[in-house]
RNA sequence: CGGGAAGUAGCGUAAUUGGCUAUCGCGCCUGCUUUGGGAGCAGGAGGUUGUGGGUUCAAGUCCCACCUUCCCGACCA
């Protein structure tokens, strides 16, 4: 390809309203702009890499036993009152009307309309096991879009969807994915970790998620050199078994205008890893006390699947008063009576705890479980922190990292079978539903994440599988002759060996055409000027700053050089 | 949805207490000179200053409404 027959529009500078460095790059490179907010167009150069990553996804997932379908973008609102996903949606997702008043949506994800599919083209287990996925646009009406193409509106998805006779096949297959997902990952050379994950809205009983680790990134993620690994809301930790003390009298201080835990622990001179902090919660409307230690933070994902609840917020202050019988900031275990009491596993074995007096200006000293306090249920409902144990190996310490959720991998079970009324005959004519999986990968968010974490102060720097060309040309002088002659031998050379070669044969000097190389981050350049051609020389360099990073050598070397690397 | 900031050429920007033909750089077009890390000279095109209304002798600048964008939060996977 010459670069002056594609539109390849860079720009020195980018829109002041970019806000993250891949969104600016990417812009810059003339791979995407922006049409309005979180709607991103993709120009060819752009397009060429989303089509690289969607094939190694395809390939992966062919691979894995799927087979491609296309599902329509447009869904009627029939097929998502049945799993009633219509109204839990809520405003994220698109809705529309046709001519007669009928009602669509946007596909956001496409559950109903694959288990439709199935439900009437599927009779027997002589059809099952069953994979089939697509890539397809998605629409999500983001409350605030945002990092460019990683948070937008509208982005590309590959979702698949198996389906299984029993839950044994569907772990047997959801082993398989995890593979192909893991295929994925490497094969687009990111750094990136398998977590196991809280499930979210597209429900059932299991998932992971597959991160890529960037500094920059939305999630955090915990693990742990012996391969466990998970999202932080999901984590669980070791708890510590703590020394005993002999249990004190209780004792009732005066501690006045001072309610936060650092003030309180200020205040009477004592660790914040001595409190209980007793948090009001309102779950599904009914008031929940949780106590977790004064240093510990709740973790409201594991209270709410723990509780099996749809909603948990914070109790509001009449209600916190209504329940303690006292001001915000006062409030403890000890006493308290007609209320559910959810203590974390580490709340139970502080011995002489300092807790609120459930009364204004008072806290209590002293406070033992059993002794003081009773709890209804004792399960792990704080956020992981640092220097928990690995609750796997139970040696080493979880290590934190930021990552971008890049795939997300789901076992469903029954729950849309059910609701859609999905079955099959087994072998003896009896009706069973059918267990399914769900399969997820952001297409468009791979681009952003890898230049997240794939770039430098000149521009991105594209892992060889999915760079939009894998070698640059440079003719410092395309009006040279044997620099013309040189450069077109070496690109026929390559291209007839299957290398993807962009030629950059602008009019341009040398360093516009070096700046933009590094700019779109194409991973080798061959840079072919008088000076070296007199030598019988072309310099090879490599975008990754290795080792090795620049070379003199023949043209018929860096070909067989470069072949090599891709063969 | 709440709070904040901002909209001037493709991109980045300037314009004093309201005051002359809306500034500069990059990019773009023409010509010349150049050619190994964003060259130089000369000439040129490109604007309803987001939209609508108002105040004023006079509005990019002040006021109102709307639109758009970004940030923080809430919300949501």
């Amino acid at each position: 390809m010459f670069f002056t027959k594609m539109l390849i529009p860079t720009l020195r500078e980018a829109p002041s309203d970019a806000d993250i460095i891949s969104t600016k790059l990417m812009i810059r490179a003339g791979m995407i702009r922006k049409l309005a907010s979180g709607l991103y167009e993709f120009l060819p150069l752009g397009l060429k890499v989303l089509r690289k990553v969607e094939n190694i996804i395809r390939e992966e997932m062919n691979a894995a036993g799927g087979q491609e379908i296309t599902l329509p973008l447009i869904f009627p609102k029939d097929l998502w009152i049945e799993t009633g996903r219509w109204n839990v949606y809520g405003k994220e997702l698109f809705r529309l009307k046709d001519r007669k008043e009928a009602e669509f949506c946007l596909a956001p994800t496409a559950e109903e309309a694959v288990t439709d599919l199935v439900r009437k083209e599927v009779k027997s287990y002589k059809q099952l096991p069953l994979m089939l996925y697509q890539f397809g646009t998605k629409f999500r009406d983001e409350i605030r879009p945002r990092f460019g193409i990683m948070r937008s509106r509208e982005f590309l998805m590959k979702d698949a969807y198996s389906f299984h006779t029993d839950e044994a096949d569907l772990e047997k297959y959801y082993k398989v994915m995890v593979d192909a997902y893991t295929n994925v990952c490497k094969r687009c050379g990111f750094e990136f970790r398998a977590v196991e994950a809280a499930s979210g809205a597209i429900g059932g009983s299991f998932s992971h998620e597959f991160m890529i680790l960037a500094d920059t990134g939305e999630e955090e993620i915990v693990w742990c050199g012996c391969g466990y690994g998970a999202n932080s809301e999901k984590a669980e930790w070791l708890p510590l078994l703590q020394t005993k003390e002999e249990p004190l009298i209780l004792e009732e201080v005066l501690t006045p205008n001072v309610g936060a835990v650092e003030d309180v622990a200020k205040f009477l001179n004592a660790s914040p890893e001595k409190f209980i902090k007793s948090i009001v919660y309102k779950v599904d409307g009914n008031p929940v006390v949780v106590l977790v230690r004064g240093d510990h933070e709740i973790n409201e994902i594991k209270l709410q699947s723990l509780l099996g609840a749809t909603e948990v917020v914070l109790a509001d202050e009449q209600t916190v008063i209504a329940v303690t019988g006292a001001p915000l900031g006062f409030a403890g275990p000890v006493g308290l009576k007609g209320v559910k009491i959810i203590a974390d596993l580490s709340v139970v074995e502080i011995s002489n705890a300092v807790a609120g007096a459930n009364k204004k200006d008072y806290h209590l000293k002293n406070v033992n479980y059993k002794k003081d306090y009773n709890a209804d249920l004792i399960a792990d409902v704080r956020k992981v922190a640092h220097g928990d144990i690995c609750p796997r190996c139970k040696k080493e310490n979880l290590r934190f990292s930021r990552g971008i959720e890049v795939g997300h991998v789901f076992k469903l079970g029954t729950k849309y079978s059910k609701s859609m009324n999905a079955t099959y005959l087994d072998t003896n004519g009896k009706e069973n539903l059918i267990v399914m999986g769900c399969y997820g990968i952001g297409v468009t968010r791979i681009l952003a994440a890898t230049i997240e974490q794939s770039h430098d102060d000149n521009g991105i720097v594209w892992p060889d599988n999915i760079a939009p060309f894998n070698v640059v040309i440079i003719p410092i002088n395309y009006s040279d002759v044997k620099t013309k002659e040189t450069t077109d031998k070496l690109y026929k050379d390559l291209t007839s060996k299957g290398i993807d070669v962009l030629i950059d044969d602008r009019d341009e000097r040398a360093g516009i055409k070096f700046k933009d190389a590094d700019l779109i981050g194409i991973p080798y350049r061959v840079t072919i000027g008088e000076k070296n051609l007199a030598n019988g020389n072309v310099e090879l360099k490599t975008r990754n700053g290795s080792k090795d990073s620049s070379r003199l050598l023949k043209p018929e070397d860096a070909m067989l050089e470069i072949v090599k690397i891709f063969s």
